[in-house]
DNA sequence: ACCGAGGTGTGAGCGACGTCACCCGAAGGC
DNA sequence: GCCTTCGGGTGACGTCGCTCACACCTCGGT
């Protein structure tokens, strides 16, 4: 856990395309047509941020969208003493930021880039028009919220409900179930896992050479492929 | 913890005026005319539950929008062991069920009435054709879905990061730390807050008493009141 | 006034996990 | 190539909070 601070770099633009193509794979903007596609990555700024520095800082007022259009964020309540809780990992074509533009409330975590990434930066007013103006983009938005709302629900119950081993199962069922070859692509490390279901390294350490054992999991060169996924879920249920 | 089905009786509405004055009162509609008012409590059924009643079961296909007309429902995730996470209770003019209206994905958890309770029912479709009407509908349900997701996240951090004691403290102020005298004027049962906060009934119990030798809560009759707003804010922050 | 149900108080035991301390191996910069 | 850094593995040990067991208290109902 190193002590970043924001500093934003200029770089060259990552490939794939114009900003208005890339829009149009995010899911809140999928239902826009061209025009109105193109209008919206005018409203855009582009912004790089080096590895582990903070983009937005918990109750800063922050009025801006991001969108991620290269690397990956991570979603974090940091403690006094260090610890930290991560909500959420972000990737490409996710986006973060939308709460402050709504209700106007101070932002409710830090959100720190895990690599170098680039991202899409829209203004608070320039969104609120466009959504009001396009009930496409409110309707996604309400989609997106109520899809985190419920992942946020099914959070709490896991860890009220589950041991440190049920969590983990969750968690490696809710990235690879369904990945390509169960195999979880990102590479995860025990503390970042740690960090998500709220455990310690060294437990996360010692349950994934326990799955591991069992044949449940497979890993090599830190990627994790699920090897058997009815023992996983079945792990992952209430009580063994 | 009984085994309550769900039997919906018909009996008197509660007293307080009309559906529309009613309605009025409630942020998802307030903004709203008194002509739409009036149209949306026509579309409104009203129904009524005894308590202990299981309102909406989880993974139902769910299309129907409810809002609480008296009474108190609480929102729970039940494991096979009957161990149950209580996500919510809402009281009067607070709603559930959006979440399916939005996305068609089952529900997300039961709903059981805590006391005998009236509830006014509104179907999917009638309410999506209202809020693609009604620009001011779907803003409320952003701002009340943003509302939750940052009290979703806040519930998270407070589980990973806070022991028992930090958890009831927050737990409290969350309920009386805006109300008149600081005191919480529902009955709130220790079996309740230890499923709120996923403790035991026992570790509540003997942290209540706790709380109490040392002034910062009095309990009388089974109302709870805060004595020391500070000392309590302190101990729901992390690390003591 | 009685009884029963629902809620609370409290002790004893124990187990899952966190913490601390350390080592090892691989990856990546220079 | 070499050295540093970052991530992983593992033992020893302490402890928070869960479970089990039971007693008491306070209602509301008849």
């Amino acid at each position: 856990m190193t002590e970043p601070t924001a500093r934003p770099l200029r770089n060259t633009p990552p490939p794939g395309g114009t900003t208005a193509d890339f829009l149009a794979t995010v899911p809140l903007f999928s239902g826009l047509e061209r025009g109105e596609l193109v209008r919206f990555a005018e409203l855009t700024r582009e912004k790089s941020y080096p590895k582990g520095s903070v983009i937005v800082f918990e109750d800063d007022p922050g009025d801006s969208l991001f969108v991620v259009r290269d690397g990956r964020v991570k979603v974090v309540l940091v403690a006094e003493d260090g610890r930290e809780v991560i909500l959420g990992v972000l990737g490409i074509a996710e986006h973060f930021g939308e709460l402050a533009l709504i209700d106007d409330q101070p932002r409710s975590a830090h959100v720190i880039a895990m690599e170098d990434a680039t991202l899409l930066v829209l203004r608070r007013e320039d969104f609120r028009r466009r959504v009001e103006g396009s009930s496409s983009v409110a309707w996604a938005l309400l989609t997106e919220l109520s899809r985190r709302l419920r992942a946020a629900d099914g959070k709490i119950g896991g860890l009220v409900l589950l041991d440190v081993p049920g969590r983990i199962a969750r968690l490696l069922l809710d990235f690879g179930e369904h990945a390509a070859g169960h195999l979880i692509d990102k590479p995860l490390t025990h503390q970042t896992i740690a960090n998500m279901i709220g455990a310690s390294r060294e437990t996360v350490s010692r349950t994934m050479r326990e799955f591991q054992d069992m044949g449940w999991v497979k890993v090599e060169r830190r990627r994790i492929a699920l090897a058997d996924l009815e023992a996983l879920r079945k792990r992952s249920q209430v009580r063994v």
